[in-house]
DNA sequence: GTGATATGCAATCAAAAGGTTGCGCAACGG
DNA sequence: CCGTTGCGCAACCTTTTGATTGCATATCAC
């Protein structure tokens, strides 16, 4: 499932999604668990949930009456990976340019 | 320099910038040289490049009265190492937690 | 100096994002 | 059966964001 990457850095640009990503590094929990914990609302971090899941770095699990989400490790060490290829590709590129920048 | 990471993924959170990037990659840019060749106007990819810059992802360079733009390669790298760092401890965190749930 | 080109700043706008409250429904526990 | 707990929708609100237009200013070429 190769997500749009774009998606997945907007997904992890807000502080709030980071918050509940990493109180689910410690153990999968619902919303309303996580409500508990942090400074929101549950509908809020449903949201959120509904957005990091929406990009792969989260999965719903379905437990009797209640939804626990867990992390999704790999898709955050895929994306690395990914924006790292792009990195190292520019950095590819952009020493070639500054070798016809130098006339060489 | 330690950016604060999520600022940088909000900025590499948004397709236009995106373009910037990659049109930047081509060479250094002004805004509005990167206007005639992208589908935006320069006010709105000056504050794109204000961003950017911002998180260190570009950096101005003042040549004559124009402002070229240069992509920050090693900061798109070091942010791709940073979210790796932070993806392997997670998977190693999650690994332990399932040990745990599983008994062992 | 004059005209063309480049940047900067401000006001404005529409849409998206983050958040809240309220309500209805499903499901579990006694 | 009935109260409680957990989800999912929907409406609504406010702030941010992406983008625009307009104008002022600086600078280069001639």
């Amino acid at each position: 499932m190769t997500t749009t990457l774009v998606p997945v850095f907007a997904a992890l640009g807000d502080e709030t999604r980071w918050s509940i990503l990493t109180a689910l590094g410690e153990g999968d929990a619902s919303a309303s668990a996580l409500a508990g914990r942090l400074p929101v609302t549950r509908q809020a971090i449903a949201k959120h949930l509904a957005v990091l899941a929406e990009v792969g770095l989260v999965e719903p699990v379905r437990v009797g009456r209640e939804v626990r989400y867990r992390v999704i490790g790999s898709q955050l060490s895929d994306t690395a990976r990914r924006l790292d290829a792009i990195g190292a590709e520019w950095d590819r590129r952009l020493a070639a340019i500054k070798q016809i920048a130098e006339g060489l």
